[in-house]
DNA sequence: TCACAGTGACTTTTT
DNA sequence: GTCACTGTGA
């Protein structure tokens, strides 16, 4: 029996959904049926191949990709529910809660996030600055993407100097005292105790008869080991990528994966997929233009199924502003038209961007969503209750106890905390405390003052009798947490998990979900009182925030098990979509959107911002830096299926100051003849195309300014000193430009006009 | 111990 | 321009 699903596809991806035995390369170009491929894959492996579905393990980078793989696979074949279809990080974190003993791990761990890394470090490390501890912290997270402990040698590849391996050492420690893990534990510890414990990678092993991997050129060092060890002599490997997108590198991706796949798995098939079902011809024509002139790719042209379609549109704009307005005009209109809002997204390099668009589209009442913004998560109110949560977790998570322990405000200052953190890891030493760590120290603490003592008990009993409601609520306790040996399989272990879930969801009819939890916790700790008085005096919503995290908390069961899961999704999950006013239209909304979150997504129309040099790209020091960045730029224009719109702004405000922007060189690459170009075209614009009739001059320029600002002057400006006027000119918009040489080295672009308040003439 | 005010650094990109 | 950190005075 041929399934319906199988006929809709072309000859190359049913040979790639078909294929059996050898380890399967797809190497698939944007918009040619990746996810199709993949989650019919699945679909036809239960139903034609027989294969148990939790015996699929499907990973992507992103909780989006994932979620939407499983939900694709689902329409195609019911049973395809069972399978894991997870991200890296969160099947990593889920195998670390079940085997975390191999690794020295409690499984009532916590994820720290990179601040948490930093506050860590300068705590093992206090001769650091915050910002020095930052820098190492990102090297350590390198060093983890590299499956780098700081013993190892090899660490040199990320500095060679040997205080970073003592550094790193130190926060190892420190973090291993906390019972905590970070975001490169949850790859590298699994990749390590398996290496260490081959009964254990056997056993994992024999869990899984497919293994396919999403995005495979994204896949970093550690990730790539960890697939190694996951796959055994019987497992069937398909991964599926395309050299061309590969954008985390600075993450640790290393493209090598892709390029040496065929050396690392022997035998290995490759198909390609070159035929574009996404976006008009327009579209990939200026795509093409652009990739095209990237050095280091395997190469390859994709063909258009579908029409010709539109131009795509360049629009230079005069201010960021203006970019905003004009960007709530195309999308306004489309609107009157029936066009719905949600076929719509805007694409920016930073996040700081966004606050254009929200303030344009807030004012024209369209409503939008922000994918993968962190700002509420990093919200202080969030941040508190968040660790109040890993707190009753994990109570010897000191960062979460440090920043909690005294707030609201009970009188206890930071040499008492330091006291009973210290007192705490003594007595977890001589094991006079055996479970409850930091939150046992609370109690038996002596000699700290009465006011002190004071706040320290209502604190320790506040968190003692919380902790006693979740026990309470725990019910049976499941076998799973006992699990050291390897009796069970992963069916049976899904199988229980999914039956906690179906109670949990029986039980849920009573209210009795996680955000009791959460509501207590804002009652009792004087949270709300405290952040009630700050909205009151300086007109935030911080209680609202916290009333809004307590519905986050209602999918979750109100018990020990609810409280750890919902910390893991809170941490594994960043991308909580957060939505602006109306909230009812959910679905029709635009997208706001990083050109980095977008990966694996499409949409109608899309909007590029923010072309202008040293935004998109940012100033690159190296070729492969800028290749990686027009790799990115590639992955936005194919995001597009039907109308694509870049947008260039001649001015724009960076960090607090009025920039004058060049133009993207990523615009000079396009053909011209493939734009329609709207708005004056700013002569670093013009410049791309035209053969050396350069006019900078500034000689002769006709302008009000020029006699005051000429070249060769000396001027003073407030944030980069002395400097030399080197080159004038004029805008389109009639506006004196001077470029000026800063003692610093440094060269910048400014308009006088709008910068009478920092930049003056020095008189010599 | 805490609240406030002044100063300086800051913008990549994500799990 | 904004946020986080630091130092001072109560």
């Amino acid at each position: 029996m041929t399934q319906d699903y199988l006929s809709v596809l072309n000859p190359e991806q049913l040979e790639a959904v078909t294929h059996t035995g050898s380890p399967l390369l797809i190497l698939a170009g944007a918009g040619s049926g990746k996810t199709r491929v993949i989650t019919t894959k699945i679909a036809y492996l239960i139903d034609e191949q027989n294969i148990e579905p939790w015996k699929i393990l499907a990973v992507t980078f992103t909780k989006k990709a994932a979620t939407e793989m499983r939900e694709r696979a689902e329409k195609l074949c019911e049973r395809a529910v069972k399978s894991q279809i997870k991200t890296f990080h969160s099947f990593g974190a889920w195998l670390l809660r079940l085997y975390g003993n191999f690794a020295g791990i409690d499984s009532n761990f916590t994820v720290y996030d990179d601040d948490d890394m930093v506050s860590l470090l300068v705590k093992a490390a206090p001769q650091l600055s915050k910002q020095q501890a930052s820098i190492v912290a990102h090297k350590i997270a390198l060093a983890k993407d590299y499956c780098l402990t700081p013993e190892n040698p090899d660490l040199r590849i990320i500095d060679s100097d040997a205080e970073f391996a003592e550094l790193y050492g130190l926060y190892e420690n420190r973090l291993r005292e906390t019972g905590n893990v970070d975001f490169g534990d949850l790859i590298m510890l699994p990749v390590l105790m398996m290496e260490k414990n081959p009964d254990l990678r056997n056993y994992i092993q024999n869990q899984f008869k497919v293994i396919m991997v999403d995005e495979y050129q994204d896949s970093n060092v550690a990730q790539f080991r960890f697939l190694k060890n996951l796959v055994g002599e019987n497992t069937y490997l398909c991964v599926v990528g395309d050299d061309d997108q590969s954008i985390y590198k600075f993450r640790g991706a290393d493209i090598n994966n892709i390029l040496d796949f065929q050396k690392e798995f022997n035998n290995t098939k490759i198909i390609r997929l070159v035929k574009n079902y996404r976006s008009t011809s327009q579209i990939l024509k200026c795509a093409d233009d652009v990739v095209k002139n990237n050095k280091s790719r395997l190469g390859k042209t994709l063909e258009a199924v579908r029409g010709e379609g539109k131009k795509p549109v360049l629009a230079f704009v005069p201010s960021g502003d203006d970019e905003a307005t004009f960007c709530g005009e195309l999308v306004s209109q489309s609107n009157k038209k029936g066009v719905p809002y949600s076929d719509w997204a805007v694409l920016y390099r930073t996040n700081a961007q966004s606050l254009n668009f929200e303030k344009v589209f807030n004012q024209r009442k369209i409503p939008y969503v922000i994918v993968g913004s962190l700002k509420f998560f990093e919200r202080e109110e969030i941040k508190d209750l968040i660790c109040f949560c890993k707190f009753i977790a994990n109570p010897m998570d000191e960062l979460a106890f440090e920043r909690i322990i005294n707030k609201p405000a009970r009188g206890i200052g930071k040499v008492s905390v330091e006291k009973i953190i210290n007192f705490a890891k003594e007595s977890k030493k001589s094991s006079l405390i055996e479970t409850d760590g930091i939150l046992e120290a609370c109690f038996q603490m002596k000699g700290l003052s009465k006011k002190t003592q004071e706040g320290v008990s209502f604190f320790g009993n506040l968190i003692k009798d919380l902790k006693e409601i979740l026990i309470s609520n725990e019910g049976k306790k499941t076998e799973i947490e006992t699990l050291a040996d390897f009796s069970l399989d992963f069916e049976t272990i899904l199988q229980q998990q999914e039956n906690q879930l179906k109670e949990f969801s029986e039980n849920s009819a009573e209210e009795n979900t996680l955000s009791k939890l959460i509501e207590t916790i804002i009652k009792k700790s004087g949270l709300a009182e405290y952040y009630a008085s700050i909205d009151e005096t300086t007109g935030t919503q911080k209680v609202l925030n916290m009333q809004e995290l307590c519905s986050v908390a209602r999918d979750f069961p109100n018990n020990m098990e609810g409280l750890s899961r919902f910390l893991d999704q809170l941490e594994l999950d960043r991308s909580l979509e957060t939505e602006n006013s109306s909230d009812d239209e959910n679905k029709n909304a635009v997208t706001l959107i990083t050109l980095h979150n977008t990966k694996g997504l499409e949409f109608p129309k899309v909007v590029i911002s923010g072309m202008e040099y040293g935004i998109f790209p940012r100033r690159e020091k190296t070729p492969d830096e800028l290749e990686e960045e027009r790799r990115l730029f590639y992955v936005g224009i194919t995001r597009a299926k039907d109308h694509l719109y870049l947008t260039s702004s001649k001015l724009r405000v960076l960090y607090g100051r009025l920039e004058a922007m060049e133009v993207s060189p990523f615009l000079g690459e396009i053909n011209p003849e493939n734009l329609d170009v709207l708005g004056n075209q700013p002569p670093s614009y013009k410049r791309f195309f035209s053969k050396g009739n350069s006019s900078e001059n500034g000689e002769n320029l006709d302008h009000p300014l020029a006699k005051r600002w000429k070249k060769g002057a000396f001027v003073y400006h407030d944030d980069y000193g002395t400097g030399q006027i080197i080159n004038c000119s004029i805008t389109e918009d009639e506006e004196y430009c001077i470029g000026v040489q800063f003692e610093t080295g440094e060269k910048k672009k400014f308009l006088p006009k709008y910068q009478q308040n920092h930049l003056t003439l020095v008189v010599e």
